[in-house]
DNA sequence: CTGTTAGCGCTTTCAT
DNA sequence: ATGAAAGCGCTAACAG
């Protein structure tokens, strides 16, 4: 069967409390005594139980990840980063509730998902209601949300407002000034704060240039690229007057609404100008004006900044404004005067 | 602090290991008992430690997942898939070394990983070599392999080899002579035979319809949009003779290419047609013909045979081959003769 | 139906 | 520098 700590310990004639320093790298434990048991622990093959270990001391060495998707472009590059982080520091990655955001309440995020199990909580695009907040307090756990804030937690994004307005601005920098906007879905902001802040920096933005902020130029997509589409229709069927350039909160949608565009015939950018928010693989390819993030960066730093609050190091939580960068493409033109 | 069982049994006036089995729902508790042993740890907010559980049952109720990325397209959504069915029977998820597919040989996959960590383990998408089968062996773990075959594994998958043949068939029936190949890369092709097997389903069907391999009609790209691009210029540039028609080896290879057609002024489907596999979310919205999958099913049921594996189940072992089926779109056209 | 008693495999005082 | 021993919180015989 498996091999046990003491196992090693009879075979390096030591006690287990030897073999547990040596092997930890806990000084007091002679050279030559240190290598004799690593040198058994090898022969034998010897594994920690992490279950043992976990109940000796009360921490698991795994960290949780709360997201609601995994393949959404954001979602999955900042798992990605997460991995890496926690993957370097000896952690182990926990996934936690995929499924999409709640439909109705019935999400089960409970204490029970989380007490004893995990040592962190990195929270990935998507609110928390109140009771769920306390729920976490509870624990003590530290957590950091990313991709977005949370109430009263340390996150790590972009800050969406002023995205949005740097990418609203572009627009009219180029003489739009019929702007429409292709914003999330009921579902998303309900769960999410992002969607309505870009939402907000664009109505903001448009207002403080003394533009029109039309009702029916604002349409709900669901973050997805087939959303992207059929709002886009929407948008093109609209009676009257149209838009001559679109923001788009994410790239997803706006990719989405280039492909609608293209199957109607309506030329980008002569037709419309179009600007997203993500600078997804694609979008290079699509020649997509955006804002660029980084999310694999984003969750890099996030469980950074979560593992140093786990392992107690002091000034540890700090509230992170990740860069972005507007990336001029072929998607957005001058208005022709 | 934390709230253990025997805080339960105390409240209760019970033993410890009547609170265990009324909790765990098995017999030979009275009604009257289990009752007030519910409602006091509910009132408590008792929560079981994971790690005492695994350490007395040896069982962690933990399925690992193996796999290099969770930003593609196949991945991300048979990850979702494993993480629906691991839910709904209560395991956990445990997220094993994302990182890319390895340089060279140093992918460091151990029994450490592993062992006393996770009851099963799905690998996703990925070969295993000889030396990590053997040590994947020794854990007498039960394992299954998702998107791709693992010698010697359980698997949940298409018939890679088949799709090919149906895709390039399409190609052939619609009258093309001169067809090119967009494969995976070097990388993928090591780590991976599915590349492979869509390789020789292509070429084993051309042969079959007598048609010439060209070898510089087959370029290698690396499964992502971008590369795909890139791999799709190094055809359009070829001088002498143009295909007429690509048969790539994911969606996401053919969408880059179609925007590299786009950006060059190539038409499709009138120059040039392209058949994809996945039924990648944009490949509707591209009018991108393809042989479509669904991934969440092959995680799903990967994640149903493993578990059934793990719990003991008889006859839980079988070999699945999943269904696909062509997808005619607008990116495939008769040949002008 | 319920309680008692050993462990599970590790860490961690406290001695030595 | 090393060992002995007491837990960590739970489950699983075994008694009763």
């Amino acid at each position: 069967m498996s091999v046990s700590i003491e196992d090693v310990a009879k075979r390096a004639e030591v006690s287990t409390a030897t073999v547990s320093r040596a092997l930890r790298g806990l000084p007091k434990v002679s050279p030559a005594t240190r290598e004799r048991v690593l040198a058994v622990a090898a022969e034998l093959g010897y594994v920690p139980s992490p279950s043992a270990t976990g109940l000796a001391t009360g921490r698991t060495k795994t960290v949780g990840v709360l997201m609601p998707f995994v393949d959404r472009w954001y979602f999955g590059h900042a798992l990605e980063g997460v991995d890496q982080e926690l993957r370097s520091r000896g952690y182990n990655l926990l996934l936690l509730s995929l499924g999409g955001y709640l439909h109705g309440n019935k999400r089960r995020f409970t204490e029970q998902m989380v007490r004893k199990q995990i040592d962190g909580l990195v929270v990935l695009c998507m609110g928390l209601s109140q009771s769920e907040l306390e729920e976490l307090a509870k624990t003590q756990m530290p957590v950091v949300a990313v991709g977005g804030p949370i109430e009263g937690c340390v996150g790590v994004h972009i800050d969406d407002f002023a995205a949005a307005t740097a990418a609203t601005t572009h627009l009219i920098d180029l003489g739009h000034r019929k702007i429409a906007h292709l914003r999330g879905g009921v579902k998303d902001e309900i769960n999410f704060v992002v969607p309505g802040l870009r939402a907000e920096g664009f109505a903001a933005t448009m207002r403080s240039a003394g533009l029109e902020l039309r009702p029916e130029f604002s349409v709900a997509g669901d973050f997805t690229a087939a959303q992207g589409a059929a709002a886009a229709g929407r948008i093109f069927d609209l009676p009257g007057e149209k838009p001559t350039a679109v923001f788009c909160g994410s790239d997803e949608m706006a990719l989405g609404l280039m492909f609608e565009a293209r199957r109607r015939g309506i030329r980008i950018p002569e037709d419309l100008s179009v600007v997203g928010i993500d600078n997804h693989d694609f979008s290079v390819l699509a020649g997509l004006t955006t804002i660029a993030q980084d999310p694999v960066e984003h969750g890099r730093q996030a469980a950074a900044i979560l593992l140093d609050a786990v392992e107690g190091k002091p000034e540890a939580i700090t509230q992170k404004y990740m860069p972005f960068q507007l990336l001029k493409r072929e998607s957005t033109a001058r208005l022709p005067s």
